[in-house]
DNA sequence: AGGTTAATTAACCATATGGGTAAATAATGT
DNA sequence: ACATTATTTACCCATATGGTTAATTAACCT
């Protein structure tokens, strides 16, 4: 509900439909009809999550007659990528590993004795 | 509000505040006070973003005292991270670009004709 | 035992979300 | 003009979310 980017595409992404309907955008276009079709949902429903997604702008559309195909739009989740770096280094570093932490625990308590 | 792995991992993540106490916990373990002290609401607030991150397993906690400290857990991340791969594709194949795409549909139509 | 600090629980409120049905718009085909 | 197809809008509903205040639990310190 917070209105800042990466807040609005993450919970964009919050939804199994949504990161369905985002997947079968990889392959190209799809129309509304499309994307709806493999869910067990309305079209209003649909309608809703496809402006969910473009609100967070992760889905561009257009216009050919009747049809408003949708497309992918990969820069919001490049913005995450970049948001996730810091965890990566931080997983890579091994700190979410128990062994790992105990150490550095360790460690710290090693440094308070010699201080 | 669906209760499958990756949608929690997103919707935990979909608030800034949430993703502040994740930033400052990268440098370590924290208690709650020390996680709520930045933020200009109350402690059952932060007690309550604590636990949507706890559900969600991006935080796990312990036991010291009267303390209840927090620190990162990653996992959930590098599931996120997985998920990414299949965009990471998308977007280094360069298909996030209007020219390519525009040369993508160009084929598409070249190939019709051919038909 | 009594007071202080840390943190959670309970109860409440306003607003957002995800779904539905029924009606409205828009473009196509005859 | 008229029916059909694609999509959206307008309402309505139940439940979730993010915050508040007040009260409660837990551990610590004299």
């Amino acid at each position: 509900m917070p209105n800042d980017h990466l807040s609005s595409t993450f919970s964009a992404l919050a939804d199994p439909t949504r990161r369905a309907i985002l997947a079968r955008l990889v392959t190209g276009e799809k129309t509304v009809s499309d994307l709806a079709r493999p869910f067990d949902m309305t079209m209003p429903a649909i309608t809703k999550h496809l402006k969910v997604l473009e609100r967070a702008k992760l889905i561009e559309r257009s216009r050919e007659g009747q049809y408003r195909p949708c497309r992918l739009h990969s820069e919001p989740l490049k913005e995450i990528d970049q948001w996730m770096e810091v965890y990566r280094k931080y997983w890579k570093a091994g700190f979410d590993r128990l062994d790992n932490y105990l150490k550095a625990i360790q460690a710290k308590e090693k440094n308070h004795d010699d201080t």
